[in-house]
DNA sequence: CGTCGACGTCAAGATCGCGTCAAGGGGGCT
DNA sequence: AGCCCCCTTGACGCGATCTTGACGTCGACG
Protein backbone atom coordinates (compact mmCIF):
# COMPACT_ATOMS: atom_id res chain seq x y z
CA UNK A 1 0.00 0.00 0.00
CA UNK A 2 1.78 3.41 -0.96
CA UNK A 3 0.49 6.61 -0.06
CA UNK A 4 0.46 9.31 -1.81
CA UNK A 5 0.12 13.22 -1.28
CA UNK A 6 -1.04 15.58 -3.73
CA UNK A 7 -0.69 19.26 -3.35
CA UNK A 8 -2.45 21.23 -6.07
CA UNK A 9 -4.80 24.40 -5.88
CA UNK A 10 -6.50 23.71 -9.06
CA UNK A 11 -9.72 21.40 -7.92
CA UNK A 12 -9.91 19.66 -11.03
CA UNK A 13 -6.41 18.87 -11.48
CA UNK A 14 -7.06 17.28 -7.90
CA UNK A 15 -9.81 15.49 -8.53
CA UNK A 16 -8.13 14.18 -11.50
CA UNK A 17 -5.33 13.18 -10.30
CA UNK A 18 -6.73 11.60 -7.32
CA UNK A 19 -9.13 9.45 -9.71
CA UNK A 20 -5.96 7.96 -11.75
CA UNK A 21 -3.88 7.56 -8.60
CA UNK A 22 -7.00 5.46 -6.86
CA UNK A 23 -7.38 3.15 -10.02
CA UNK A 24 -3.75 2.08 -9.84
CA UNK A 25 -3.94 1.24 -6.17
CA UNK A 26 -2.95 4.18 -4.57
CA UNK A 27 -4.13 5.83 -1.20
CA UNK A 28 -4.03 9.44 -1.81
CA UNK A 29 -4.22 12.22 0.47
CA UNK A 30 -5.25 15.91 -1.45
CA UNK A 31 -4.43 19.38 0.00
CA UNK A 32 -4.98 22.69 -1.57
CA UNK A 33 -2.14 24.68 -0.08
CA UNK A 34 1.59 24.46 1.78
CA UNK A 35 -0.18 24.70 5.43
CA UNK A 36 -2.48 21.54 4.98
CA UNK A 37 -0.09 19.55 2.92
CA UNK A 38 2.61 20.21 5.44
CA UNK A 39 0.23 19.25 8.67
CA UNK A 40 -1.29 16.29 6.48
CA UNK A 41 2.45 15.07 5.29
CA UNK A 42 3.52 15.06 9.52
CA UNK A 43 -0.02 12.97 10.24
CA UNK A 44 -0.03 10.98 7.49
CA UNK A 45 3.49 9.99 6.35
CA UNK A 46 3.46 9.90 3.01
CA UNK A 47 5.54 7.67 0.53
CA UNK A 48 5.32 10.07 -2.15
CA UNK A 49 4.44 13.69 -2.70
CA UNK A 50 3.55 15.34 -5.48
CA UNK A 51 3.48 19.23 -5.35
CA UNK A 52 2.56 22.06 -7.87
CA UNK A 53 4.54 25.16 -7.22
CA UNK A 54 1.64 27.63 -7.72
CA UNK A 55 0.32 27.64 -4.64
CA UNK A 56 -1.94 30.45 -2.47
CA UNK A 57 -0.24 31.48 0.81
CA UNK A 58 3.34 29.26 0.88
CA UNK A 59 5.24 28.70 -2.03
CA UNK A 60 5.80 25.24 -3.06
CA UNK A 61 9.40 25.16 -3.04
CA UNK A 62 8.99 26.35 0.78
CA UNK A 63 6.51 23.83 0.99
CA UNK A 64 9.76 21.20 -0.11
CA UNK A 65 12.02 22.84 2.17
CA UNK A 66 9.66 22.34 5.04
CA UNK A 67 9.55 18.80 4.06
CA UNK A 68 12.90 18.40 3.37
CA UNK A 69 13.81 19.47 7.27
CA UNK A 70 12.62 16.24 8.27
CA UNK A 71 12.12 13.56 6.19
CA UNK A 72 13.33 11.73 3.06
CA UNK A 73 10.47 11.27 1.01
CA UNK A 74 10.53 11.39 -2.80
CA UNK A 75 8.65 14.41 -3.65
CA UNK A 76 8.15 14.82 -7.70
CA UNK A 77 7.09 18.94 -8.64
CA UNK A 78 4.29 19.93 -11.24
CA UNK A 79 4.86 23.09 -12.61
CA UNK A 80 3.45 25.37 -15.42
CA UNK A 81 6.75 27.47 -15.47
CA UNK A 82 9.19 26.36 -18.15
CA UNK A 83 12.16 28.45 -16.71
CA UNK A 84 15.15 26.34 -16.05
CA UNK A 85 15.77 28.89 -12.75
CA UNK A 86 12.40 27.83 -11.60
CA UNK A 87 13.59 23.94 -11.98
CA UNK A 88 16.88 23.99 -10.24
CA UNK A 89 15.86 25.88 -7.28
CA UNK A 90 12.76 23.32 -7.19
CA UNK A 91 15.68 20.56 -7.31
CA UNK A 92 18.17 21.94 -5.07
CA UNK A 93 15.53 23.02 -2.13
CA UNK A 94 15.07 18.98 -1.97
CA UNK A 95 12.38 17.65 -4.97
CA UNK A 96 13.57 14.66 -6.49
CA UNK A 97 12.12 15.14 -10.35
CA UNK A 98 10.56 18.07 -12.08
CA UNK A 99 7.80 17.61 -14.63
CA UNK A 100 6.14 20.80 -16.09
CA UNK A 101 2.59 20.77 -17.32
CA UNK A 102 0.63 20.09 -19.14
CA UNK A 103 2.18 16.22 -18.55
CA UNK A 104 0.90 13.18 -19.16
CA UNK A 105 -0.69 11.13 -16.39
CA UNK A 106 1.59 7.99 -18.26
CA UNK A 107 4.66 9.77 -17.68
CA UNK A 108 3.61 10.84 -14.57
CA UNK A 109 2.77 7.23 -13.16
CA UNK A 110 6.04 6.18 -14.30
CA UNK A 111 7.93 8.87 -12.15
CA UNK A 112 5.85 8.09 -9.60
CA UNK A 113 6.75 4.05 -9.81
CA UNK A 114 10.28 5.54 -10.02
CA UNK A 115 10.33 7.27 -6.92
CA UNK A 116 8.99 4.54 -5.12
CA UNK A 117 11.56 1.76 -6.57
CA UNK A 118 14.00 3.76 -5.15
CA UNK A 119 13.03 4.09 -1.61
CA UNK A 120 11.77 0.36 -1.57
CA UNK A 121 14.68 -1.20 -2.29
CA UNK A 122 17.62 0.12 -0.08
CA UNK A 123 15.91 -1.87 2.77
CA UNK A 124 14.49 -4.82 0.78
CA UNK A 125 16.44 -6.74 2.86
CA UNK A 126 15.92 -8.14 6.65
CA UNK A 127 12.66 -6.46 7.00
CA UNK A 128 11.73 -8.76 9.70
CA UNK A 129 13.02 -8.23 13.03
CA UNK A 130 12.81 -10.81 15.70
CA UNK A 131 13.11 -10.75 19.67
CA UNK A 132 12.31 -13.29 22.32
CA UNK A 133 8.93 -11.71 22.65
CA UNK A 134 7.74 -10.61 19.59
CA UNK A 135 8.48 -9.94 15.65
CA UNK A 136 8.33 -6.98 14.05
CA UNK A 137 7.47 -7.17 10.18
CA UNK A 138 8.79 -3.85 8.88
CA UNK A 139 7.57 -4.65 5.39
CA UNK A 140 3.99 -5.65 6.61
CA UNK A 141 3.93 -3.79 9.31
CA UNK A 142 2.84 -6.02 11.81
CA UNK A 143 3.97 -6.96 14.76
CA UNK A 144 3.51 -10.78 16.34
CA UNK A 145 4.21 -11.65 20.08
CA UNK A 146 6.32 -14.77 21.01
CA UNK A 147 2.91 -17.29 21.32
CA UNK A 148 1.99 -16.30 17.29
CA UNK A 149 -1.23 -13.61 18.61
CA UNK A 150 -1.06 -10.43 16.51
CA UNK A 151 -0.46 -7.49 18.28
CA UNK A 152 -2.54 -3.96 17.57
CA UNK A 153 -0.41 -0.62 17.31
CA UNK A 154 -1.69 2.55 16.19
CA UNK A 155 -0.07 4.31 13.62
CA UNK A 156 1.57 6.38 16.25
CA UNK A 157 2.83 4.15 18.15
CA UNK A 158 3.67 1.97 14.96
CA UNK A 159 5.88 4.75 13.79
CA UNK A 160 7.93 5.51 16.66
CA UNK A 161 8.60 1.34 17.14
CA UNK A 162 9.30 1.67 13.09
CA UNK A 163 12.26 4.25 13.95
CA UNK A 164 13.60 2.47 16.20
CA UNK A 165 13.41 -1.26 14.82
CA UNK A 166 15.26 0.28 11.88
CA UNK A 167 18.24 1.04 14.13
CA UNK A 168 18.74 -1.59 15.99
CA UNK A 169 21.26 -0.88 19.22
CA UNK A 170 21.15 2.68 17.97
CA UNK A 171 20.28 5.62 20.51
CA UNK A 172 17.68 7.95 18.97
CA UNK A 173 17.74 10.99 19.98
CA UNK A 174 14.08 12.43 21.61
CA UNK A 175 14.40 15.28 18.94
CA UNK A 176 14.63 13.20 15.84
CA UNK A 177 12.32 10.73 17.24
CA UNK A 178 9.89 14.04 17.94
CA UNK A 179 10.61 15.66 14.66
CA UNK A 180 9.73 12.27 12.40
CA UNK A 181 6.76 10.92 13.83
CA UNK A 182 4.57 14.55 14.65
CA UNK A 183 6.98 16.86 12.29
CA UNK A 184 9.65 19.54 13.31
CA UNK A 185 7.27 22.07 14.98
CA UNK A 186 6.92 19.50 18.15
CA UNK A 187 10.21 19.28 18.96
CA UNK A 188 10.14 20.08 22.17
CA UNK A 189 7.45 18.02 23.18
CA UNK A 190 9.00 15.35 24.89
CA UNK A 191 5.61 14.65 26.90
CA UNK A 192 4.40 12.42 23.70
CA UNK A 193 7.65 10.64 24.14
CA UNK A 194 6.65 9.53 27.45
CA UNK A 195 2.86 8.52 26.72
CA UNK A 196 3.32 6.44 23.87
CA UNK A 197 6.45 5.28 25.03
CA UNK A 198 4.65 3.46 27.79
CA UNK A 199 1.50 2.56 25.57
CA UNK A 200 4.55 0.71 22.88
CA UNK A 201 5.79 -0.75 26.67
CA UNK A 202 2.21 -2.08 27.78
CA UNK A 203 2.13 -3.89 24.56
CA UNK A 204 5.35 -5.50 23.60
CA UNK A 205 7.63 -5.81 26.59
CA UNK A 206 6.93 -9.07 29.29
CA UNK A 207 7.27 -7.02 32.15
CA UNK A 208 6.40 -3.38 31.07
CA UNK A 209 8.34 -1.47 34.53
CA UNK A 210 10.95 -3.28 33.41
CA UNK A 211 11.73 -2.74 29.73
CA UNK A 212 14.39 -4.98 28.34
CA UNK A 213 13.82 -3.97 24.67
CA UNK A 214 12.84 -0.47 23.73
CA UNK A 215 15.59 1.33 26.61
CA UNK A 216 15.40 4.50 27.96
CA UNK A 217 18.89 7.19 27.61
CA UNK A 218 17.84 9.68 30.26
CA UNK A 219 17.77 13.07 28.71
CA UNK A 220 19.21 11.33 25.37
CA UNK A 221 16.28 9.50 23.84
CA UNK A 222 15.62 5.74 23.59
CA UNK A 223 17.34 2.58 22.01
CA UNK A 224 15.78 -0.41 20.54
CA UNK A 225 17.91 -3.76 21.67
CA UNK A 226 16.84 -6.75 19.52
CA UNK A 227 18.73 -9.04 21.82
CA UNK A 228 17.06 -7.55 25.12
CA UNK B 1 34.57 12.85 -5.28
CA UNK B 2 31.90 12.32 -7.54
CA UNK B 3 32.28 9.91 -10.66
CA UNK B 4 29.57 10.41 -13.34
CA UNK B 5 29.16 8.52 -16.66
CA UNK B 6 27.88 9.63 -20.03
CA UNK B 7 26.79 7.82 -22.77
CA UNK B 8 25.85 9.49 -25.32
CA UNK B 9 26.69 9.32 -29.34
CA UNK B 10 27.22 12.95 -30.45
CA UNK B 11 30.87 13.56 -29.52
CA UNK B 12 29.46 17.12 -28.84
CA UNK B 13 26.85 16.53 -26.74
CA UNK B 14 29.82 14.23 -24.76
CA UNK B 15 32.45 17.28 -24.75
CA UNK B 16 29.86 20.11 -23.35
CA UNK B 17 28.71 17.31 -20.78
CA UNK B 18 32.13 16.52 -20.00
CA UNK B 19 33.35 20.03 -19.86
CA UNK B 20 30.59 21.26 -17.23
CA UNK B 21 30.88 18.54 -15.11
CA UNK B 22 34.68 18.52 -14.69
CA UNK B 23 34.56 22.25 -14.03
CA UNK B 24 31.63 21.32 -11.25
CA UNK B 25 34.76 19.15 -9.62
CA UNK B 26 32.95 15.81 -10.69
CA UNK B 27 35.30 12.57 -12.37
CA UNK B 28 34.08 12.04 -15.92
CA UNK B 29 34.22 8.73 -17.93
CA UNK B 30 32.21 8.89 -21.22
CA UNK B 31 30.81 6.31 -23.78
CA UNK B 32 29.69 6.63 -27.40
CA UNK B 33 27.72 3.16 -27.25
CA UNK B 34 25.88 1.41 -24.91
CA UNK B 35 28.73 -1.99 -24.97
CA UNK B 36 31.31 0.66 -23.73
CA UNK B 37 28.83 2.07 -20.97
CA UNK B 38 28.39 -1.35 -19.74
CA UNK B 39 32.38 -2.10 -19.65
CA UNK B 40 33.24 1.53 -17.99
CA UNK B 41 30.29 0.89 -15.76
CA UNK B 42 31.25 -2.39 -14.23
CA UNK B 43 35.34 -1.47 -13.98
CA UNK B 44 34.45 2.03 -12.90
CA UNK B 45 31.42 2.20 -10.22
CA UNK B 46 30.16 5.48 -11.09
CA UNK B 47 27.77 7.59 -9.06
CA UNK B 48 25.45 8.99 -11.53
CA UNK B 49 24.95 7.72 -14.66
CA UNK B 50 23.80 10.11 -17.66
CA UNK B 51 22.40 8.03 -20.74
CA UNK B 52 21.24 9.13 -24.10
CA UNK B 53 18.45 6.69 -25.61
CA UNK B 54 19.09 6.71 -29.12
CA UNK B 55 22.18 5.07 -29.45
CA UNK B 56 23.92 3.10 -31.85
CA UNK B 57 24.10 -0.38 -31.31
CA UNK B 58 22.19 -1.49 -27.40
CA UNK B 59 19.40 0.57 -26.87
CA UNK B 60 19.15 3.22 -24.46
CA UNK B 61 16.36 0.78 -22.62
CA UNK B 62 18.57 -2.03 -22.60
CA UNK B 63 21.44 -0.27 -21.66
CA UNK B 64 19.36 0.32 -18.30
CA UNK B 65 18.09 -2.75 -17.89
CA UNK B 66 21.86 -4.45 -17.91
CA UNK B 67 22.79 -1.53 -15.17
CA UNK B 68 19.88 -2.77 -13.11
CA UNK B 69 20.53 -5.86 -13.42
CA UNK B 70 24.02 -5.51 -10.61
CA UNK B 71 23.19 -2.01 -9.49
CA UNK B 72 20.85 1.02 -7.81
CA UNK B 73 23.03 3.69 -9.48
CA UNK B 74 21.29 6.76 -10.09
CA UNK B 75 19.88 7.10 -14.19
CA UNK B 76 19.56 10.23 -15.62
CA UNK B 77 18.06 9.48 -19.02
CA UNK B 78 18.84 12.26 -21.71
CA UNK B 79 16.27 11.89 -25.03
CA UNK B 80 15.48 13.60 -28.17
CA UNK B 81 11.82 12.19 -28.35
CA UNK B 82 9.12 13.62 -26.40
CA UNK B 83 6.55 10.70 -26.65
CA UNK B 84 5.17 9.40 -23.55
CA UNK B 85 5.65 6.07 -24.12
CA UNK B 86 9.36 6.52 -24.51
CA UNK B 87 9.64 8.41 -21.38
CA UNK B 88 7.34 4.98 -19.34
CA UNK B 89 9.30 2.70 -20.58
CA UNK B 90 12.65 4.36 -20.05
CA UNK B 91 11.55 4.88 -16.35
CA UNK B 92 10.24 1.54 -15.60
CA UNK B 93 13.62 -0.32 -17.11
CA UNK B 94 15.03 1.38 -13.99
CA UNK B 95 15.52 4.85 -14.52
CA UNK B 96 15.41 7.86 -11.98
CA UNK B 97 14.87 10.81 -14.03
CA UNK B 98 14.00 11.78 -17.57
CA UNK B 99 15.30 15.05 -19.49
CA UNK B 100 14.22 15.95 -23.00
CA UNK B 101 16.41 17.74 -25.32
CA UNK B 102 17.05 20.07 -26.05
CA UNK B 103 18.07 20.66 -22.10
CA UNK B 104 19.38 23.53 -20.13
CA UNK B 105 22.71 22.84 -18.27
CA UNK B 106 21.61 24.32 -15.28
CA UNK B 107 18.80 22.28 -15.00
CA UNK B 108 20.88 18.90 -15.85
CA UNK B 109 23.06 19.44 -13.12
CA UNK B 110 20.79 20.37 -10.02
CA UNK B 111 19.11 16.66 -11.29
CA UNK B 112 22.77 15.32 -11.35
CA UNK B 113 22.66 16.74 -7.81
CA UNK B 114 19.28 15.41 -6.76
CA UNK B 115 20.58 12.04 -7.36
CA UNK B 116 23.36 12.51 -6.11
CA UNK B 117 21.79 13.67 -2.52
CA UNK B 118 19.40 10.60 -2.74
CA UNK B 119 22.00 8.55 -2.95
CA UNK B 120 24.93 9.29 -0.34
CA UNK B 121 21.59 9.65 2.58
CA UNK B 122 21.13 5.68 3.63
CA UNK B 123 24.75 5.27 3.97
CA UNK B 124 25.83 5.78 8.03
CA UNK B 125 29.15 4.64 8.79
CA UNK B 126 30.45 3.32 12.06
CA UNK B 127 32.82 5.24 14.10
CA UNK B 128 33.69 2.57 16.71
CA UNK B 129 36.90 3.24 18.93
CA UNK B 130 38.48 0.21 21.01
CA UNK B 131 40.79 0.22 23.56
CA UNK B 132 41.82 -2.94 25.64
CA UNK B 133 39.25 -1.79 28.35
CA UNK B 134 36.25 -0.42 26.41
CA UNK B 135 35.05 0.05 23.24
CA UNK B 136 32.88 3.28 22.24
CA UNK B 137 30.32 3.16 19.77
CA UNK B 138 29.78 7.13 18.40
CA UNK B 139 27.14 6.60 16.28
CA UNK B 140 25.36 4.10 18.86
CA UNK B 141 26.29 6.47 21.68
CA UNK B 142 27.18 3.49 23.78
CA UNK B 143 30.09 2.40 25.64
CA UNK B 144 30.48 -1.38 26.21
CA UNK B 145 32.97 -2.82 28.65
CA UNK B 146 36.00 -5.68 27.72
CA UNK B 147 33.76 -8.41 29.24
CA UNK B 148 30.86 -7.07 27.34
CA UNK B 149 28.73 -5.76 29.58
CA UNK B 150 27.05 -2.02 28.31
CA UNK B 151 28.10 0.87 30.60
CA UNK B 152 25.64 3.54 31.14
CA UNK B 153 26.93 6.95 30.82
CA UNK B 154 24.83 10.12 31.88
CA UNK B 155 24.41 13.12 28.83
CA UNK B 156 27.22 15.18 30.51
CA UNK B 157 29.16 12.46 31.48
CA UNK B 158 28.65 10.74 27.53
CA UNK B 159 29.39 14.69 25.65
CA UNK B 160 32.85 14.83 27.40
CA UNK B 161 33.75 11.53 26.47
CA UNK B 162 32.39 11.78 22.95
CA UNK B 163 34.10 15.26 22.93
CA UNK B 164 37.92 13.27 23.68
CA UNK B 165 37.57 10.02 21.75
CA UNK B 166 36.78 12.14 18.59
CA UNK B 167 40.40 13.57 19.16
CA UNK B 168 42.14 10.60 20.55
CA UNK B 169 46.13 11.54 21.66
CA UNK B 170 45.41 14.98 21.43
CA UNK B 171 45.05 17.54 24.20
CA UNK B 172 41.78 19.05 24.63
CA UNK B 173 41.91 22.59 26.79
CA UNK B 174 39.56 22.78 29.90
CA UNK B 175 37.65 26.03 28.35
CA UNK B 176 37.13 23.83 25.16
CA UNK B 177 35.20 20.99 27.08
CA UNK B 178 33.47 23.64 28.72
CA UNK B 179 32.46 25.56 26.23
CA UNK B 180 31.34 22.59 24.43
CA UNK B 181 29.30 20.44 27.10
CA UNK B 182 28.17 23.36 29.64
CA UNK B 183 27.79 26.90 27.04
CA UNK B 184 30.32 29.58 26.46
CA UNK B 185 29.63 31.04 30.35
CA UNK B 186 31.06 28.30 32.46
CA UNK B 187 34.78 28.70 31.00
CA UNK B 188 36.01 28.70 34.17
CA UNK B 189 34.09 26.51 36.05
CA UNK B 190 37.49 23.71 36.17
CA UNK B 191 35.43 22.18 39.26
CA UNK B 192 32.62 20.66 36.57
CA UNK B 193 35.77 18.97 34.50
CA UNK B 194 36.95 17.98 37.88
CA UNK B 195 34.03 15.89 39.00
CA UNK B 196 32.79 14.05 35.65
CA UNK B 197 36.29 12.94 34.97
CA UNK B 198 36.13 11.79 37.90
CA UNK B 199 32.93 10.06 37.78
CA UNK B 200 34.15 8.83 34.06
CA UNK B 201 37.08 7.27 35.21
CA UNK B 202 34.93 5.49 38.10
CA UNK B 203 33.05 4.04 34.86
CA UNK B 204 35.53 3.70 32.69
CA UNK B 205 38.81 3.21 33.80
CA UNK B 206 40.25 -0.35 35.39
CA UNK B 207 42.06 1.68 38.34
CA UNK B 208 40.00 4.94 38.54
CA UNK B 209 43.31 6.38 40.95
CA UNK B 210 45.51 5.46 38.07
CA UNK B 211 44.34 6.73 34.90
CA UNK B 212 45.64 4.99 31.66
CA UNK B 213 42.54 6.03 28.86
CA UNK B 214 41.88 9.64 30.19
CA UNK B 215 44.73 11.32 30.97
CA UNK B 216 45.40 14.96 33.24
CA UNK B 217 47.40 17.32 31.75
CA UNK B 218 47.77 19.69 34.64
CA UNK B 219 46.58 23.51 33.81
CA UNK B 220 45.77 22.69 30.36
CA UNK B 221 43.48 19.52 30.36
CA UNK B 222 42.81 16.38 29.46
CA UNK B 223 43.86 13.85 27.24
CA UNK B 224 42.36 10.56 25.43
CA UNK B 225 44.77 7.55 25.09
CA UNK B 226 43.15 4.64 23.36
CA UNK B 227 46.22 2.34 23.39
CA UNK B 228 46.10 2.88 27.34
C1' DC C 1 60.86 22.97 54.76
C1' DG C 2 56.71 25.71 53.92
C1' DT C 3 53.43 27.67 50.75
C1' DC C 4 50.60 27.75 46.89
C1' DG C 5 48.03 26.14 42.98
C1' DA C 6 45.72 22.48 40.76
C1' DC C 7 43.57 18.25 41.09
C1' DG C 8 40.74 14.36 43.08
C1' DT C 9 37.17 13.08 46.33
C1' DC C 10 32.96 13.28 48.78
C1' DA C 11 28.40 14.55 50.19
C1' DA C 12 24.10 17.13 50.20
C1' DG C 13 20.54 19.96 48.26
C1' DA C 14 18.20 21.45 44.12
C1' DT C 15 16.68 20.44 39.76
C1' DC C 16 15.36 17.85 35.96
C1' DG C 17 13.53 14.05 33.39
C1' DC C 18 10.79 10.00 33.31
C1' DG C 19 6.80 6.95 34.04
C1' DT C 20 2.07 6.91 35.13
C1' DC C 21 -2.73 8.07 35.18
C1' DA C 22 -6.84 10.18 33.61
C1' DA C 23 -9.79 13.37 31.30
C1' DG C 24 -11.12 15.80 27.13
C1' DG C 25 -11.76 16.32 22.24
C1' DG C 26 -11.68 15.26 17.45
C1' DG C 27 -12.00 12.39 13.43
C1' DG C 28 -13.19 8.26 11.09
C1' DC C 29 -16.25 4.42 10.53
C1' DT C 30 -20.67 2.20 10.64
C1' DA D 1 -26.00 10.80 13.63
C1' DG D 2 -23.73 8.16 17.03
C1' DC D 3 -20.00 5.52 18.68
C1' DC D 4 -15.39 4.31 19.39
C1' DC D 5 -10.67 4.74 18.95
C1' DC D 6 -6.87 7.55 19.00
C1' DC D 7 -4.39 11.64 19.98
C1' DT D 8 -3.54 15.47 23.00
C1' DT D 9 -2.74 17.59 27.41
C1' DG D 10 -2.03 18.37 32.30
C1' DA D 11 -0.72 16.87 36.96
C1' DC D 12 1.90 14.16 40.20
C1' DG D 13 5.57 11.37 42.52
C1' DC D 14 9.91 9.40 42.32
C1' DG D 15 14.49 8.60 41.15
C1' DA D 16 18.53 10.10 38.72
C1' DT D 17 21.35 13.77 37.54
C1' DC D 18 23.43 18.10 38.05
C1' DT D 19 25.27 21.68 40.87
C1' DT D 20 27.83 23.40 44.60
C1' DG D 21 30.84 23.71 48.45
C1' DA D 22 34.35 21.84 51.50
C1' DC D 23 38.34 19.10 52.32
C1' DG D 24 42.49 16.17 51.40
C1' DT D 25 46.49 15.26 48.41
C1' DC D 26 50.21 16.00 45.44
C1' DG D 27 53.93 18.42 43.12
C1' DA D 28 56.41 22.71 42.07
C1' DC D 29 58.79 26.36 43.65
C1' DG D 30 60.80 29.56 46.62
Amino acid sequence: MTRVLVVDDEPQILRGLRTNLVARGYVVDTAPDGEAALDLAARHRPDVVIVDLGLPGIDGVDVIRGLRTWTAVPIIVLSAREQESEKVDALDAGADDYVTKPFGMGELLARVRASERRAVSPDAEEAVVRTPAFTVDLTAKKVVAADETAIRLTPTEWHLVEILVRHPGKLVGQRQLLQEVWGPRYEEETNYLRVYMAQIRRKLEPEPARPRFFITEPGMGYRFEPGG
